[in-house]
DNA sequence: TTAGATTACGAGTGATTGCTCGTATTCCAC
DNA sequence: GTGGAATACGAGCAATCACTCGTAATCTAA
């Protein structure tokens, strides 16, 4: 049985594993995860393939870290796309804004991002370093719904709510693959598209 | 320089050919295309590897013809889809259910076709193979666009109908995930969302 | 019938890649 | 200062995988 007992690090150390998450997100967001190689994402770091095994047990765990800085990162776009507002009292046009600005801009800030989240074969424990931020995400979106549309009964409400979160990321790809002079069209279409929906909902009563 | 005169096939070649692609099929939509082996797919085709590469000279050709196959299917689909109909003449609801079944129904019948034409790291020239449904469809759609909605300026209605088809692309994923009871509830949501964008462009006069 | 082409086999090969290990340097607590 | 831990190196190991090759069975055209 192996003692495993966790080694201390000193301010290198912690520089270094910054260091390494960067590079390995630059990689991962050139060449997928899976055409990455740990020598690349050592040489891209600056270092030798034995330093990165210094603070990564291997691939896997590196991709975990990385996914977890990411949640943690994204986990505050959505705290500061959500919270401190009364979404009631918003239009739908203004909650669009509210909600849709900072996660676009996330996503469009961290190309890696999407390498690791939005890969075919997502690894269980990936998806479940991910899972707390889709949980949370359906229950804030689920929240503005009961807001704004008292009366929906609860099986339609989740699913709608699941409905729109689908839409924002499915549309994710096409805003980010748009060169930037038709770039801003293109989330106003985004927009219309999520408000449409929501009061396609609301005008249900 | 090599002669490479193409061998004359026999009806047991075509055959073989045939479960080659549909063993390839399997196995892309269960493992993804970077982690299925040709050696698992000649097993799941029930031959040897060496028999695999009489037909097929590496991996990318397999991969080739089998997107190429899915291309002609996919075309018949969305035949079947859009041809022979007034869309100017029909409600945007049954605009919705004439476009959107069939091909949704064609996404749940071959679960290899995303594995393939999903993936991060689609080489060039699988991309080319895919851009000229890519390319009818969007034409298709553009058409249904500019006879519903003729005082439309072109760049917006190109524009909208890249948005359209991203919509229905990003939902696929969820609808696909869907479990059977819930499945069409979710299918009709998906209906709500791009009929309420149509009508809102529609309305724009 | 038979010669040549096609189909079939499967152990093996070369290249790639995640990862190791022996060793050397730097840092910090005492 | 000194000893132990942390950091760093990079050639190389072991496993995986796309693909080959020598050989044999089967088919087809004549």
């Amino acid at each position: 049985m192996p003692e495993e007992r966790p080694r201390r690090r000193q301010a290198r150390g912690e520089r270094r594993i910054a260091e390494i998450l960067d590079a390995a997100a630059g990689v991962f967001a050139e060449a997928g995860f899976e055409r990455a190689t740990t020598n690349a994402i050592a040489a891209a770091a600056g270092i030798s393939p034995g330093s990165l095994y210094q603070f990564f047990p291997n691939k896997a765990a590196l991709a975990q870290a990385l996914a977890d800085r990411f949640v943690a990162e994204m986990a505050a776009a959505h705290r500061a796309a959500f919270d401190g507002t009364d979404f009631a009292a918003l239009s739908v046009g203004e909650v669009a804004d509210r909600v849709i600005d900072p996660i676009l801009e996330f996503n469009l800030d961290n190309p890696g991002f999407k390498a690791l989240f939005a890969r075919p074969d997502m690894p269980s424990d990936l998806a479940a370093a991910a899972q707390p931020i889709q949980g949370a995400l359906l229950g804030r979106v689920t929240a503005i719904l009961a807001a704004r549309v008292p009366g929906m009964p609860e099986p339609d409400r989740a699913r709608s709510a699941r409905v729109l979160i689908q839409i924002f990321q499915g549309m994710v790809p096409l805003v980010v693959s748009t060169p930037e002079p038709e770039r801003p069209a293109v989330i106003a279409e985004v927009k219309r598209v999520l408000i449409g929906y929501l009061a396609s909902i609301e005008s249900l009563k």
